[in-house]
This record gives C-alpha cells, structure tokens and sequence, in this order.
DNA sequence: ATTATATATATGTATAAACATACTAAAACA
DNA sequence: TGTTTTAGTATGTTTATACATATATATAAT
C-alpha cells in the first residue's frame, strides 16, 4: 500500500483516492478510529502536510470526522444528501461505501399528466420516457424513485428498453444538469408506497419532488422520491451571503 | 486592513471572513483578478500557505475560481447554491402573506444535555437560554420549535425575562449568523409533540434539526423544529459548481 | 509579418519543522 | 476511594522554502 512517487498525478490526489477506498474497509465502519496522520504520511511515504490536503477534501464532502485530540474517523454512513455536493444518489452510496440492490425497475413510455407535461413545457399528446426505480440496502428497499425525463434528454424510452439494464440503472451519472428544485415534506405512507418500501400504511416517509433543469434553465426531468424516514436524513448548508 | 495576530480566532479564518468581505467589493466582480496570492499574503502579514488555506476553502465552495499561470478571480456570482432558504421562520411566513399566531411561548434557564453542551462546546454545569415557541396560523399551531442559544449570544435567559415579549418572539431577526446546517427528516409525532402540535399520535412531522454558526463558526443555536406534515414544504435550490 | 523562443508571473505541489490545543488515560495525591 | 496532576497522543495552526507547471507577454529568429 503506497504511492507512486513518479507518476504526474500527484500525491495528494494520490492518497484522497487510496483513502476513499480504505474507507470503505468494514475495519473502520464502526465508529474505529483511522490511523493518525503522522503513520499514514509516513507509510505513503508523504509529509503529513500533503496527506491532510487529501484528508480535508473527504473531511469537507463528509465522509471523515476529525476531532482534535482524538482522532479520525469515518462518518456514520446514514444516507444524507448534501445539496452543496450535488452528488447523484448512486455516486453518493458509492462514495460512502454502501453496497446498493435495486429491487425493482420499471420503464414505460407514457402520455405525461397535466402537471407533469406542465412543467416540462410539452403536450400531454407526447409519449414520454417514465422510470420507476425501487433502491436500497441488501436488507431492503428504502426508496422509490419515480422520474419523468423530456424528450430533449435522449430518453425517449424506445431506445433504452435496448440499452442493458445496468446501463439504465447507473443513468443518474449521464444526466448532466445545472440547476435543480426541491421539495422535501413529511407524509404518510399509502397503500402502494408502503407495500414497495415493505413499512406499514401510514408510517412516516420523507418526500422528495425535484425538479431539474438543464444549463438553459429548461426543464428536465421531474423526479418523486419517497425514503423511509429512519434511514434518510437531508442536510443543507447555508450560508448568509 | 490586516489581520488580528493576538486573536484566538486561527489566521486563516480571519483570512477567510476578510476574504468574504472582499469578494463583495463591485472593483472584483465583473472576473477582475484578485491580487495574486504572494502580495495578499504579505498584506496580511501571514505566509502564503495560510492565506491558501481560506483561499481554498471559497474556491471548494465555488466562490473563487483560480487558474494556474493567470490568477484568482471571483465566480459569477449568481445565487449561491449555498444562499438558499436563509429565511428565519417569521422572514418567511411574512414573504408568503401568513398571519402568525403565537401559541405559546417558554423562556428557561436549564443545564444542558450533554449532546447539545457538546455541539455549543460548552460544559453541562452551566446554564443556558432554553426556548420553546408553538407558532401557527389562526385555526391553530403547525410548528414547535426548541431553541439553545450560547451564552455568547449575550442571551442568557435572564435578561430575556425583562425584555417585552414581543420582543422575544422576533429575537430571530436579530441573531446574525453566517453558517447553518440542517438535518430535515420526517418522524412520526410522539404524544408530546401531537398534543403540542393538535394532531393524533403517529401523524407525520416534518423534523428540523438546525445548528446555527457565528461569523468565527463557533456555534451559536441549537435549534429543533417539528413542523406538521400537511403544512409545511422545505424547498431547496441548488446550482451546479 | 509570422513564428519560435525566452521570460516573467501566478498558481500548484511538496517538505520539514515547530508549537498550540483538545482530549485521554495513567500516576500521584488527598 | 475519589480527585487532581501530569504525561502522552492526535489533530490544529503557522511559517519558510523550493521547485513544478500553466499562461501571457515580450523578444528574437525565420
């Protein structure tokens, strides 16, 4: 486990890269500490200077948790979204290190509701490309993703129902926007929402409608997410500016 | 303009407040070059590698964008992502046209639980301003909040008891703060909150937690927030960096 | 005039060293 | 036994220094 000192990539890249895969180890999942800085530097064979450079950047995204004194050691992988970071759902588990199942995927090719075709600016007499995820854990579902892309985004659906799936399933990498809305409330659980996430009717689900726009402010994509609530957190970060 | 060297607040965060400040000035903003980082740094009186530090943290928030061989400059400032919803909740109640109601309202002096002593750094043997306040519309109270303020908020709970209420129940005006960041959730109402909020137990809440910074990012507030599901949206926006 | 070439400039990378501060745990003390 | 002191450990802050690399401009060669 080192680095490569010749290479032009340079080494605190270098070590960010190898400390987002050590992360990952289950030896450090639980709260355990990371090694201290002086003994990682010293083992990548850099100074501790160049290895908090690498350090800062996972400590700035979230993922590590340093106090001083103390020690680092990997943030409690609760699901959370930071709106800073802009990270899709699948980059954002990766990142973290959680493996994640899709249980269900549904493409359809539908005539959009009114609301629907409202915000993407079209006419609800124009098929377009729905996509109904269900993601989560190994142990089980905790989110349903409903999304309605304009035809602009290429998805006219015909042709991804030709693409392999997991090129379908891994989509939210190739959607490159600009600008989103969002939404969150609280509501409870239907019939149909907690039969997919596998909770009782009627417990708490944290909601998600966004709205995505392109770098020309056009809109989208339409997407409902609906999490269940002990295993999703939102956080934001503002500042008075 | 220069750096307090005796301060306990470090150089580089002075160095990047002065920095926040500066960017604002119109003389930067149409992609005009910062002064280089040699000569800021010797203004300031401080070594290039700690002006680096508040330079790098503006330029991970997308403030500043700096290109090597040319030189720093401040990025278009359209709505930060950042700036989003940095209303307090009677700033914007009265943006959307609500009458509030204050349904109820406590002020105590308590001993903090050693979670919040932990986030406000402070020791749990000393007391702090505790308040509570049931807000809504006339028909009735869809949020309770609870708030914990510092005692360097120069509201320590007894002053407070002196001061109108009318007084109190605006405070949130008057507390400037720059950071916040936000954990929203949803959870169901526990009999407390469902005999606060007059709705049954197990009903949606829409949960904020909210931990409030000062200029220096020494914290400040720590606030709670159950907001009714079925009356209240937050809305996030956020831009790509 | 056009194209290379050198040079100045600004940020990028990296190190070593020293001291400060927060926290923990062991040792000394009452 | 319980409390205080002390030493150890880990991160936090800061400096001074050196060289690398990308960019723009001025200079020299074609």
């Amino acid at each position: 486990m080192s680095l490569n000192h010749k290479s032009p990539v340079p080494l605190h890249i270098q070590a960010e890269e190898l400390l987002r895969k050590m992360i990952k180890d289950p030896q450090f999942q639980n709260g355990k500490l990371l090694p201290n800085e002086i003994d990682i530097a010293s083992q990548l064979a850099i100074s501790r200077t160049t290895l908090r450079q690498a350090l800062n950047k996972l400590v700035y995204e979230g993922l590590l948790i340093r106090k001083k004194g103390v020690g680092t050691k990997v943030a409690d992988a609760l699901i959370s979204s930071k709106s800073v970071n802009w990270l899709s759902f699948s980059q954002e588990m990766k990142a973290r290190g959680i493996p994640i199942k899709n249980f269900e995927l549904h493409v359809s090719w539908i005539y959009p509701e009114e609301h629907i075709a409202n915000f993407l600016n079209i006419k609800t007499d124009q098929k377009i490309l729905k996509l109904e995820r269900l993601r989560g854990r190994p142990e089980g579902p905790f989110v349903y993703f409903v999304s309605y892309f304009h035809p602009r985004t290429g998805l006219t659906g015909e042709e991804d129902f030709k693409r392999p799936l997991y090129d379908i399933l891994e989509m939210d990498y190739n959607i490159v926007s600009e600008l989103s809305k969002e939404e969150i409330s609280a509501r409870s659980a239907d019939k149909f929402i907690a039969g997919k996430l596998e909770t009782e009717v009627g417990s708490p689900i944290l909601f998600r409608k966004r709205f995505v726009y392109d770098q020309a402010e056009r809109p989208i994509e339409y997407n409902l997410g609906y999490y269940k609530a002990d295993s999703f957190v939102y956080t934001v970060e503002s500042r008075r500016g």
